[in-house]
DNA sequence: CTATAACATAGAGTTGACTCCAAGTCAACA
DNA sequence: TGTTGACTTGGAGTCAACTCTATGTTATAG
C-alpha cells in the first residue's frame, strides 16, 4: 500500500503520516527498492495504533515512548499500562474542566437571554458580567433582586 | 491596585495580564502619573471577565471581539449571545470527544490488565493492539477465542 | 540621596503538532 | 523515451497563547 492509499483510508494528511514516522510514533515503514514507502500489514497496525492513541489525546512524546516500549516486548506491559492510566486520569480531569466551563457558559447565556428580553443588560458587562466564582457582583445583584 | 496585587489575587502571571491588555482582551487600564497600571474596580471587572471566559476556553481573538462588543453597549447583546452559544456548542463537542477518548482508553487498559495477568500480551501490540474502530484484529482475536 | 524592587515597553523565543516548501527521485503509461 | 504524477528528504514556517529578555523608568525604604 502506498502512503497515499493509507492516508485516504485513515483520512489523515500524508505529511502527518511521514511526520509520525520521523518522530518515531510509527516504526520505519517497509520500502520498495526505489525507497518509497510500501505499507505492509504490520506497518498498518502501527499506523492504527498511532491514530487511535493520538485520538485519545496522547501527546506525541508519550506516544513515541509507548511505541518504544511496545517494540521491547511483554516485559514492558506494566509501564505501558502506567502511561495509559495516567492519560486516562488526565482525560477525566479535562472532562471535569469542560463541565465547569459549560456551566459557566450556561449561566452567562442565561444572563444574556434575560438581557435580550429586557432589551438591555440588567448588569452592564462593562462593569461586570462574569459568573466566575471570584466575580460576585452579578450574584449580588441577583440576590438583591430576590 | 498594582498589577502584582491583581495577579496575586487572580493567581495569574503578570506577563499574561499585560498580554491580555496588549491584545485588547482587557481595555486600557487606568495609569498613575508615572505611567504604571493602577487597577480600579472597573478594570478589575474586565480582568475577571477575561479570566472567566478564557477559562471557558474562549480563544483570545473571539474574546477580544466579545470585549469590543461589550464596550459598544446593549445593541450588541444578540451578537455576544451568538459568540457564547457557539462556544457552548464547541465545548459540548469537545466533551463528546473526550468521552470517546475515555472509552478507548478504558478498553485499552482493560486489555493491558488482562495481558498483565497472562504475563504476556494476548495480542502483540507490535502486531496490533488498537481498539480504534478501524482496527478490528483485536476484536477478531477475541471473537475467535470465544 | 541612593539602592533596590517593581514597573514599563517592544520584540524575540517557546511549545506542540503539524504543515508547507524546495529540490530532487521514482513509477506508469503513451 | 519522455512526460506526467506521486514520491522522497531536510528543514523552514505556522498557529495559539503565552513567556521571556533587554533596556529603561518609577516608587519606596533607609
Amino acid at each position: 500500500m502506498t502512503i497515499k492509499e493509507v492516508c485516504e483510508h485513515f483520512i489523515i494528511p500524508v505529511d502527518t503520516l511521514r511526520y509520525y514516522e520521523k518522530i518515531g510514533i510509527i516504526p520505519s515503514v517497509t520500502r520498495t527498492k526505489g525507497g518509497q514507502r510500501d505499507y505492509q500489514e504490520e506497518d498498518l497496525c502501527w499506523v492504527k495504533m498511532a491514530i487511535c492513541l493520538r485520538g485519545a489525546g496522547f501527546p506525541v512524546d508519550k506516544l513515541s515512548e509507548f511505541v518504544r516500549l511496545s517494540k521491547e516486548g511483554d516485559s514492558t506491559i506494566e509501564e505501558r499500562l502506567t502511561l495509559l492510566t495516567q492519560r486516562r486520569e488526565e482525560v477525566r480531569r479535562e472532562k471535569e474542566e469542560l463541565e465547569i466551563a459549560l456551566s459557566r457558559l450556561d449561566q452567562k447565556i442565561a444572563y444574556y437571554e434575560k438581557a435580550r428580553e429586557c432589551g438591555k443588560s440588567c448588569c452592564d458587562p462593562a462593569e461586570c458580567s462574569c459568573d466566575h466564582p471570584v466575580c460576585s457582583c452579578m450574584e449580588e445583584k441577583q440576590r438583591n433582586s430576590q
